[in-house]
DNA sequence: TTCTATGCAAATAGTTTGCACTAAA
DNA sequence: TTTAGTGCAAACTATTTGCATAGAA
């Protein structure tokens, strides 16, 4: 369960120039652990997170502003977070909302290319989310 | 400034099933004229606009439920509607938030490439979205 | 005339903020 | 000891809902 230890979690932090408090710890643990994009309700529900929903909210603003955690922005009126470093994609099941993470990659020189399009003097980055049904709910839903 | 004829939207809007209300008609042109996702914001913001905010909700959910209209999450805390039926993807300039149609194509297959990597039974859609620096922000902040 | 859509106000839900207190360094 | 982080409660913002009334068909 312990799948990631304490002293690398709060080295991490302290490297990113972060204070390493129980919360923070806590936080960096959950999002290591997760292999989807996680939302503040869930990292705050689960059993063995014990701080409140504003620290929650404030410890994902400074991970993000340290560039180890990326906000998701998926469904509507819920933020989802993850680790930042390893670019990828999300397959969603619209009807469970089960997200998956993809690593499928984009062409290169798409990004250039959709630049000029644009006219945009800069693309810094790219989401690519799919949105379909998951092989369980197809099962239920016959 | 009278692009789309009254009296072709309130017929698009009865071959939706749907009622012909002056607030629908006035919906239905601002999202036929806009060039990009409109936010309800602006929508009930507009100087011609007329009617009140949670109309304009029930009017865009009635719309997407209708095949009309589609939600675009882009930002946090903040819808954007756009119309229904042109599939293309999105350039979010991150400085000043403009966003831009962009009608660049992914590759034939990768939907069906998704589907088996995240072990779906089906993908309806994608989204597809760039963000970076538009020409004008570059200009202002060197 | 009938039945749906709208306006207004109140209710929600997610997120943010102020402030006194706790704890990391 | 100093300074930043946390909990709690209150404040906000976007969105939703209930209900009486207006308006489309």
């Amino acid at each position: 369960m312990q799948k990631h230890r304490t002293l690398d979690i709060q080295e991490r932090l302290r490297r990113a120039g972060l204070r390493a408090t129980r919360q923070r710890i806590e936080v960096l643990h959950a999002l290591m652990s997760a292999k989807s994009p996680l939302s503040v309700e869930t990292l705050t529900r689960s059993s063995s997170a014990n701080y409140d929903v504003a620290t929650a909210y404030r410890i994902l603003d400074a991970f993000t502003d340290a560039g180890l955690a990326k906000k998701v922005e998926l469904a509507q009126g819920r933020s989802f977070y993850e680790l930042e470093g390893d670019h990828h994609h999300h397959a969603i099941c619209t009807t469970c909302g089960t997200i998956s993470d993809i690593h499928a990659c984009l062409p290169k020189g798409l990004d250039e290319e959709v630049r000029k399009a644009a006219r945009f003097s800069s693309i810094e980055e790219h989401t690519l989310d799919f949105f379909g049904t998951c092989a369980s709910c197809a099962k239920k839903y016959v």
